[in-house]
DNA sequence: GATGAATGAGCATTCATTCAT
DNA sequence: CATGAATGAATGCTCATTCAT
């Protein structure tokens, strides 16, 4: 029904073609400026069969990000929730991000770069779906606040101060403003979410002691 | 020279009204979907005289850019080096950084959807600028890494961890994401800030004391 | 591969009325004041479809000048290689070329009008196809230099010898300024050309004799 | 009155600069694809100052064609008049036709390339004005016609056969599609012209002579 | 006379989408 | 299902010309 929502039959051999042109496509130009043309080049397939199969620019957009997102936030949950303490669990977390931007740039650099939606429905649809799978996520955490191991704070503040960092770095690796695998400061961006997360009490006795 | 450089000339009234409008429309549309006619019709101007006064599209984007990003980062500067003390001068930095997105929301929209940029040169531009911006406010950091305050890191990390959190909060509220009024936020982004980037001594010499 | 090669498949009927339409257009304003809506009109196309076939405007006069081009330079080849004697074949020349105006007006007003030509590119490949059916041409004139009937020249100076004067009477008629019907001058034309060529030897012999 | 008759007044310094840019320009391009800008541009004048001394695009070319054609013709009559002999006064007019095109390549380039001539009063004014310029010549050669020199042919053709090869030629080197400089060619393309218009008889007494 | 900002009709070209074969 | 010709609204941009200063 959302104009996101993952397919009724698996993709067909063509269709999948059509969708890994269109996502380099629009990895290179963003969405508006991909030509159903650049698509059918890559894709070597016609006009008509893609408008066939998708029925609309927006709508090779729309599978691409139903194929995406939701491939993007499984491994995100399932990460977090095979973690039994929240520090393990907030390492978890970023290291799925970061480890599943490596693996498919692409699709981040298409599912990361918002502004590109065009119509509201569209851009409404992936909101909700993605404020979806943010609940699951948060449910995870859930305990941890109860028991006082993480702080309360805004509930819009928990994702910024999760991942905001990550996606800062990811944005520039994205973009190629920064060069080094991003992998390599996971450990530094979960410890910057984990330092901001955890409760002083609990941040007091994790920081390495000094030497009295 | 750089095609985001501040014009020679100061703009004239007609030239400000026609970035008003454009800043209206492509804060609205995006760059790319906003249309020459858009602006035509916000400014009262004439297609003739919008193009006589900036020559193309991106280059209404790229006085607009001039304008807007020597005026966030001069912000962002002046609020940094005002301060004696790391700890407030990331207070400072954040306020600056969060109050100056408030205050021009569109603007800032413009600004951060560095995706829109169109061609490479113009792409290239922004980045050198913002670059140097941000090695400018890096200096006023040095003397805090030197004195251990601060922990040393891979230099493409400190920008997303002083600012990684408050541009998502940002990002939230400038789409429409976040209703809360960012700037009660500062204290958790500066205090998040804080956190990721204090050595862990000055951080365990920071942190409220558990009554023993 | 050049600009205005033959296409690789035969225009379709609508290609050709596409074609029709342009050449009428063409010859009327020129390349540079002909609108695509003026072809649009003619030829009851749509935009969308004439710059399917043709990918711009100058792609209609691109094939246009290939049509018109070879077709012109095959009469005149073929009407002068089948004579065998020198004077018989500049005979036959100019009422080739002559003849081919006349029945091809709109053609020869456009292909004649070479200032007309807009990118280098085009200018270039015209120049060499027209350079390649000339040097046919004038292989068939080579036993005549030998033999001593024609005399060598610059071969700068055959081109204009041969064609300059039904040249320039062919512009002012196109234009025109001249109302007779050409043919009616064949025999002064390729007179002139053949006196022109002829070396002096030859000439004196074919001269009417004044009675003594 | 006609929208090429000479300037009442004789044209400013700031007049010539501006007529000596738009020459250029329209050498360049042709008339119809050069731009007031162009002209702008390469005359260091201002829009409002060239539309003060000429008021329209095709005003600046009117007052290039009255300046050119008359000083064009002048030669051509000049030399013609000043020879008492038929063959020498083809030799001085092709001498001076070629001589003046090449002391003026670019107004020759902007003179002969009728073609671009834009509007229907424009277009007539020129043919009227070329055509009284060809009669006066015209005069000069009459009494050869009556006293048999030369033959009496349709009116249409005189200037073909006089002038046609060495336009030809002209075109070429104008055109950068001959190299050798056309001077070196004059008497050949005198002798075509004669040898086209003379009488058999009067030619026949002129070919050099085979040894009996 | 000179200047250059302003005007707006006009144009080539693009592109999503449809549909007959 | 596939194909690609056809459609036409939409768009960025150009350019001759005007006119207030």
């Amino acid at each position: 029904m959302t104009p996101i929502a993952p397919p009724a039959t698996p993709p067909s051999e063509r269709q999948q073609t059509i969708l890994a042109a269109a996502l380099a496509v629009f990895s290179e130009k963003g969405i508006a400026a991909a030509t159903i043309d650049d698509i059918r080049q890559r894709s070597a397939a016609s006009v008509g069969s893609i408008y066939h199969h998708f029925g609309t620019k927006e709508g090779i957009a729309a599978a691409l990000f139903a194929q995406g997102l939701d491939d993007y936030w499984a491994r995100l949950i399932a990460a977090t929730g095979a973690e039994a303490r929240a520090e393990r669990a907030i390492d978890a977390l970023l290291e799925a991000h970061i480890g599943w931007i490596v693996a498919h740039p692409d699709l981040a650099r298409f599912l990361f770069a918002r502004r590109q939606a065009v119509s509201p429905e569209y851009e409404q649809a992936i909101r909700q779906r993605t404020a979806g799978h943010f609940k699951v996520l948060f449910e995870l955490f859930k305990p941890w606040f109860r028991q006082g191991v993480l702080r309360r704070l805004p509930f819009e503040l928990y994702g910024p101060l999760l991942l905001g960092p990550a996606q800062e770095l990811s944005r520039l690796w994205l973009g190629g403003r920064a060069q080094a695998d991003p992998r390599l400061s996971v450990k530094e961006l979960s410890g910057a979410a984990w330092r901001s997360l955890a409760s002083d009490a609990t941040l007091a006795a994790t920081l390495p002691q000094e030497s009295p």
